[in-house]
DNA sequence: TTGAATTTGATTATTTTTGAGCAAAATAAA
DNA sequence: TTTATTTTGCTCAAAAATAATCAAATTCAA
């Protein structure tokens, strides 16, 4: 038997079970243990396997990368409601802006097979958009690793380059009173510039946003278009619908 | 039997069997084994069928794609000792250029506990130094899902913001005749930038690309200051010590 | 038919692959 | 830590596969 046809063995094998040993391998190839050594070396030089001492393991279970752990599971259903919504608004050929937010990064998995492009400063999103259809450019600047996302003036500066069709974007707080509220300076600025370039501006909000107010203060209503939403009640939503908003939910 | 018959018979049964011995086919097609390794070895020139020793296997058997993550593994003992080399010459407080190369990313695991600034455009490189002391930015621009980078214009732009004390760089080949060499048109412009804005480039090069030109020669020795590789043999180094060079191996 | 070109097979030399033994290194155990 | 065990890397030799060379057989075209 050929070194390339053990070699598909032992990959095999390792995609079955995750590791395998010399003595294993040694038998099940019906072949000596220096030569299944000398298949595992040649196969870990060219980044095939990793070698372990008395065996070798399938490599995605040791370098796995930086896995986005999102609180985006919170109210799972509800921002997939909203997501659902805003995904219907998006054409193909569309460009389009997505932030940092959680509920933002959910409408990836609405978008996965859209032929868009999207320019985003959120790492999750690219990460979950990196083995689909969809061209993404990426905002470049100081990384806030805290909120895996790019941030800052030369961030600001690269957006202004950019004009989008849609701006999916999302918020600390809105109420009618006082507006667009934040709960990080970086976070408000990015939604201000993002808004400023698209053509329309979609607000993801789920209902215990509705009528809070955080911290910062950043922008009045007039910044967004459309607000999605998963409230239903017609009596909380009636007040933005007077002041022109357009209201999905 | 003509050599066509044989062909169609060979490239039948490895379509069934995806590989096959040469005793064997010599058996089945009732010739000599000479004659069977002179096929295979004709029509392995053709790009029908990939040749092992003894047999032969069906192309789509070996033939699959490398990934990143393997890239990065292949020889990975030689990239960690350049890679040792080069994390020596970086300073607490120092801001560096890293470029998307697989030797360059593996510099992370020697850089994570610096005190240090990293200015790239390879997304691994973002991921690897997410959860460590180092500050990142991140080149804006298109990404390039294929290298798993950021490249274009607007990268380049990008790039003329920042200046560095040291920029880390890959290349596809070198030598002393032709001097740099790239496979991309995007890697070679993404080198010239971050060696342009770099007070000290560092070229960070196994043997294996030492005194080999590739497709694309974009630029003379001078764009660099040190050679870091793992070839130890001075008869090959000393013409690069001779033209001006710092090497490091 | 003749003769040139091609294909095939045999023989030998070279290369590649494999396995064994032993010292060095790494891991586990005390 | 020290000691014992396992695993590995190394060199060398045997075996297998291959390449090279040359001769025989076949094919093809006048």
């Amino acid at each position: 038997m050929s070194y390339q046809s053990r070699k598909q063995i032992i990959l095999k094998i390792l995609e079955e079970k995750g590791e395998a040993e010399v003595k294993e391998l040694a038998q099940q190839l019906d072949t000596s243990e220096i030569t299944i050594r000398r298949d595992l070396g040649t196969m870990a030089a060219d980044g095939l396997l990793f070698r372990t001492h008395g065996g070798a393991m399938k490599l995605s279970l040791v370098n796995q990368p930086v896995s986005f752990a999102q609180k985006s599971n919170m109210n799972a259903s509800q921002k997939e409601q909203i997501c659902r919504l805003a995904a219907a608004e998006i054409q193909e050929g569309d460009v389009i802006f997505m932030d940092c937010g959680s509920t933002v990064f959910k409408l990836c998995d609405f978008i996965k097979n859209k032929r868009i492009k999207v320019i985003t400063n959120s790492l999750p999103v690219v990460y979950e958009l990196m083995n689909t259809e969809v061209e993404i450019n990426l905002v470049g600047g100081e990384i806030d690793k805290e909120r895996q996302a790019v941030h800052g003036a030369v961030a600001q500066e690269h957006l202004l380059r950019y004009h989008a069709d849609k701006a999916f974007v999302g918020v600390g707080g809105i109420s009618v009173a006082n507006g667009l509220s934040a709960v990080s300076e970086k976070e408000a600025e990015m939604t201000v510039g993002m808004a400023r370039q698209a053509k329309t501006t979609y607000l993801l909000c789920d209902a215990s946003k509705l009528e809070t107010t955080k911290y910062l203060q950043f922008a009045s209503l007039s910044l967004i278009q459309v607000l999605v939403t998963d409230e239903t009640n017609d009596a909380i939503l009636a007040p933005y619908r007077e002041v022109g908003l357009r209201v999905l939910n």
